[in-house]
DNA sequence: CCAAAAGTGTTAGGAGTACACCCATGG
DNA sequence: CCATGGGTGTACTCCTAACACTTTTGG
């Protein structure tokens, strides 16, 4: 029934996390020709029994050892050419992994693998260059309608770390009066008792409360700073 | 260098257009099994020489004859088991048909094609009930912060029609007045030296004006109603 | 003259934005 | 005591949402 030459499906990872207050990427070193010992996004073939989402699981898994993490489909390409070996067909990722669980995983090849701050990283080689641009994209337009920020951290965070997050991923600075207020607004953050003490005053330590958010999620949710 | 056994890759279309101020899909009947017989998105395999969208778009023309229309990548469904024929990776689109460009076009093969409310239409086999929706989901939000609903209507239109739309699509009534005046003050719609007269007081046509718009376009459009 | 749709303003409440100072701690 | 980040309130503007009547035409 498949036409002639069907063209191979991979997935590729779009792998996000916070460095010290950066915003940075999962990137693996090419082992193996075309584009030997050049930089990409993580990504490899889907198999027979699993689907996409499945796979992107897994390559995840592999890559960092990661799992139960956040995980959304980004955008499928197909350009003939964007592969010189032939018709790839990519349906891209994207992740975000809470900094306290940015350890890589050993690896089992070849490849080195790093995390890269966005703002200043290795060029890619295929097109993943692109891939990367519109997944930060996306990403920035999530978080500003979704709370999709409180997954880049540890379970615990304090607000100044949370509006580092969206600073760093929107590229811009946001007032610390109204991003508080909106938060307390939104009533899905959760005061723990514990502060954090480091350089200057101990800052309240917060988590982020399951429970409240489920409620808002059918409401939908709206979250523009 | 691929995986054993690579899945099949198709397109496949979700194709909406307003008849007498409803949502409709297009829609096709099955010539040859599985599921022979029943009704499903258009789609086809993609050729070797062309994109995704190019792919979506010569679909989109062989079943309607209609281009130069409003395509937007949709999400990409592989489980496996989706197809009972084997593995079937199929990338969906949709896309906006202004309403007085629906004919059909004379179809070379025996399918039958239609045009069916979205409200009230027969069962889809394979997993196309959940890309419709999925779609139709996609196309409100969308209508939200964009303005894709011009897509959906000729070049001449009343105000009236327009919130039609809306109201079709988002399944709510619009207040009248809030309606209007977003639009004035959104200023992207131009008035035209005409009336249509039918049914009650003649109304006022508009058209949808591009320059205004590419100027919006930079800007970001925020477009709630 | 009646049915049908077009057209038109005001008000009240909520959200966003701009803005500056004091507090608690570690070194 | 000083550097560092934490923590707090107010005023203005703008957008949203609710709401009802008059106008113009065809039949």
């Amino acid at each position: 029934m498949p036409a002639a030459k069907p063209p191979a499906v991979t997935v590729d990872l779009v792998v996000f996390t916070i460095r010290d207050r950066q915003l940075h990427v999962l990137l693996v070193q090419r082992g193996i020709p075309p584009f030997e010992g050049q930089w990409v996004l993580p990504g490899g073939f889907i198999r027979e029994e699993e689907t996409l989402e499945q796979a992107a699981q897994r390559e995840l898994d592999e890559e960092t050892g990661v799992r139960d993490v956040y995980l959304e489909q980004l955008f499928t390409f197909g350009d003939p050419g964007r592969d010189p070996r032939g018709r790839v067909v990519t349906v891209a990722y994207y992740a975000l992994i809470a900094s306290d669980q940015t350890p890589l995983v050993a690896r089992t090849d070849a490849r080195a693998a790093q995390w890269s701050p966005v703002a200043n990283h290795p060029p890619l080689a295929f097109d993943h260059e692109h891939i990367l641009s519109y997944a930060v994209e996306r990403l920035r337009n999530k978080l500003e309608y979704t709370t999709v920020g409180f997954q880049l951290l540890p379970r615990r965070f304090t607000l100044g770390e949370l509006q580092a997050v969206y600073e760093a991923i929107l590229g811009r600075p946001l007032d610390k009066r109204n991003f508080r207020r909106k938060l307390a607004l939104l009533g899905i953050l959760e005061p723990v008792k514990e502060h954090r003490r480091e350089r200057g005053r101990p800052a309240q330590l917060f988590e982020f409360s399951a429970r409240k958010f489920t409620k808002l999620k059918d409401v939908g949710i709206i979250f523009p700073f």
